[in-house]
DNA sequence: CCTTGAAGCTATAGTTGCTAGAGACATTAG
DNA sequence: CTAATGTCTCTAGCAACTATAGCTTCAAGG
């Protein structure tokens, strides 16, 4: 039996995120040591390691617990899952195209800058009018990083 | 002069997202009308066009309230932004990358699927077991959205 | 002129996926 | 036995918005 920490250590996620998995329902409630400490066995393990495969995967936590809903039901047929991982690679997809436009007008904008002033440099100025930029980046997902 | 709807209609921008714009000071305070309610000129709408452009790029607001203070102080030199520019594409760079390879890894699980039992489905199974994998995809920055 | 409906206002709370802190109890190494 | 670490619950916070409620203001049609 593993107590949260080692739990947590295998499966290389946070001890406060199993407690949060935990309150939202994606993983059950764990059973309780004498001193009311969480323990966990090997299928808890396996169900967090799952977890947090998905989300490396960048799969949304409603995607995961569709997939876990799907995984618990074996004899169903696999259409379902197929389709998670296929909008997932939709998705994907589509952030490649923008980050690989993203990268060529930064590229742009970094390569302009020659040490000069403000009023001279093309990093503020692309950035305040879009009939400069190279690429047509303009889509409303979000896209916002660390 | 423009009513909030329709600046935010010129910049590409919702209405709230203006207001929050404004609240986390992003945007000065707008004038008002005799009846309270939000007026913008020229100088806002670029100043918005510069936000939603910086953001369409991947900037964070912190990234973004940076580049404002330095385009409103246009006699220093560049550096700073360049700086900047760069970082972001280091970062865009780091997350090309990891996109690739899930990608990659998410086009291998999809293909395999041929309308079997959840029992035999590719999709969960390479999700249990990471030595399924071909490539290495585990790292902790965050990359979800919906 | 008056009404109606869209657009605006404030303020608050919710979203996603965690992370951090406080203060108390449990366990373990020396 | 004590000290250090681990765990407990609970609450609040992060980014960057989005949504709701309940109001006021504005523009256009009849």
């Amino acid at each position: 039996m593993l107590t949260i920490g080692k739990l947590g250590a295998q499966a290389g996620v946070k001890v406060p995120t199993i407690r949060y998995y935990e309150q939202i329902g994606l993983l059950p409630e764990a059973g309780r040591s004498a001193g009311n400490q969480r323990l966990y066995g090997r299928k808890a393990l396996e169900r967090l390691a799952f977890i947090r495969h998905a989300r490396d995967l960048g799969f949304t936590l409603e995607a995961i617990r569709d997939l876990l809903s799907l995984s618990d039901n074996p004899e169903q047929p696999c259409v379902a899952a197929d389709a998670i991982a296929r909008a997932q690679l939709a998705e994907v997809e589509r952030r490649l195209a923008r980050l690989t436009a993203l990268k060529a007008e930064l590229e742009r904008m970094v390569v302009q800058c020659a040490g000069g002033k403000i009023a001279d440099c093309r990093v503020i100025e692309v950035l305040g009018d879009h009939s400069l930029c190279s690429t047509d980046h303009r889509h409303p997902e979000s896209e916002a990083g660390p």
